[in-house]
DNA sequence: ACGCCTCCATACGCATCCGTATGGTCAACC
DNA sequence: GGTTGACCATACGGATGCGTATGGAGGCGT
């Protein structure tokens, strides 16, 4: 990897999200993230107490960049509803497509921190959906409803992008086409 | 756990995927499940050569369970395309709220054995679910269209039901009133 | 009653990972 | 140019997992 000769506490959160989402939480491991990272354990032991307070820098790291920065990205613009809930699938859906700490972090819900996070990140993103939903006039149950579902939809995106994208439109054209598709269907009255 | 004799090779794959359940892939450990079964490894590798067989046992158990026999099922009966749909959401909205292993799979998609088993029961799934929308009338693309959304709403479902099933409708009422909704919202043309 | 075959426990060597202890290196600063 | 402190390598002990070797317990046929 690089050969830098000092490793930042940025450096190891970073390795430890690739290593999530090459091999979930149980690949964030000590010894191999050292390996990798062209270091020893002696350099991990000096920026972390231990492995769990490096798992959770990497779990603090990506609700930040997949949760929190997106909801204020999107909503701190003025633009009205129909235009931020597309902005905010079309960002979403690109993202889901490299992101792979997410449905790695799915396996592990039994573990307290990513149960934490897991549960703040759902609620964050669903109160998002479902309050532009609202902008567009859908009453508040059907609001909720729909937002579940598209960010069910979502989530399964994610996965089958993950595990087999040849599901997958294939072609740029094919794939604005079914977002498109997508959209209307879940906004269709 | 149970106090049996003698285990069977069904009762170390029946843990295997528990373990899956609960902490992964990675969860599925020799010993621990030794310990978990009131035995030790002497019985485990009696049945069995070695890890990765277990593994492979355990993902074919887990895709015929979860695929091939709710296809068959489903397609076996004469019922109209409606029918036939509508009861495959419920079998298997119903089973992905039990069911963790598939999202499990997904954060080790990576293992060779892994990624096939969910090659197979993607392309399955997703066909059995093209071929009820095409039976409904949509066209070619537009049935396959909906059957992505469809069954990445499926995946997402099981998902939020794991992770955070606090943010899924409560009551039996509101579920089947979701349920609905989102089979309408699904096939409204 | 005897041997046989199935199933399992015990004990071992090896590898990997965690966490600690300790000393070394290099830049910055006086 | 000597000292200090940030940063890291090396070396260790303990824990846990894999896979093998070996012997023992118990049903079953003869």
């Amino acid at each position: 990897m690089a050969q830098r000769q000092r490793l930042s506490k940025e450096d190891w959160v970073e390795a430890a999200l690739a290593a999530i989402a090459e091999g979930g939480v149980p690949a964030v491991a000590v010894e191999p993230l050292a390996a990798r990272l062209g270091a020893t354990k002696g350099s991990f032991y000096w920026h972390f107490a231990n492995r769990d307070a490096l798992l959770d820098a990497a779990l603090a790291r990506w609700e930040a960049r997949t949760t929190t920065e997106v909801i204020e990205e999107i909503t701190g613009a003025a633009d009205a509803p129909e235009v931020q809930l597309r902005a905010l699938v079309v960002r979403v859906i690109g993202a889901a497509e490299s992101d792979r700490v997410g449905p790695a972090l799915l396996a592990t819900a039994g573990h307290p921190a990513v149960a934490d996070v897991l549960a703040r990140a759902t609620r964050a993103r669903l109160d998002v959906i479902t309050t532009l939903l609202r902008r567009l006039g859908f009453p508040a149950e059907e609001a909720r409803h729909r937002a579940l579902l598209a960010y069910s939809a979502y989530l399964g995106h994610a996965q089958v992008a993950h595990s087999t994208p040849a599901e997958l439109p294939a072609t740029k054209d094919a794939r604005r086409a079914y977002l498109d598709h997508v959209l209307r269907v879940l906004t269709a009255r």
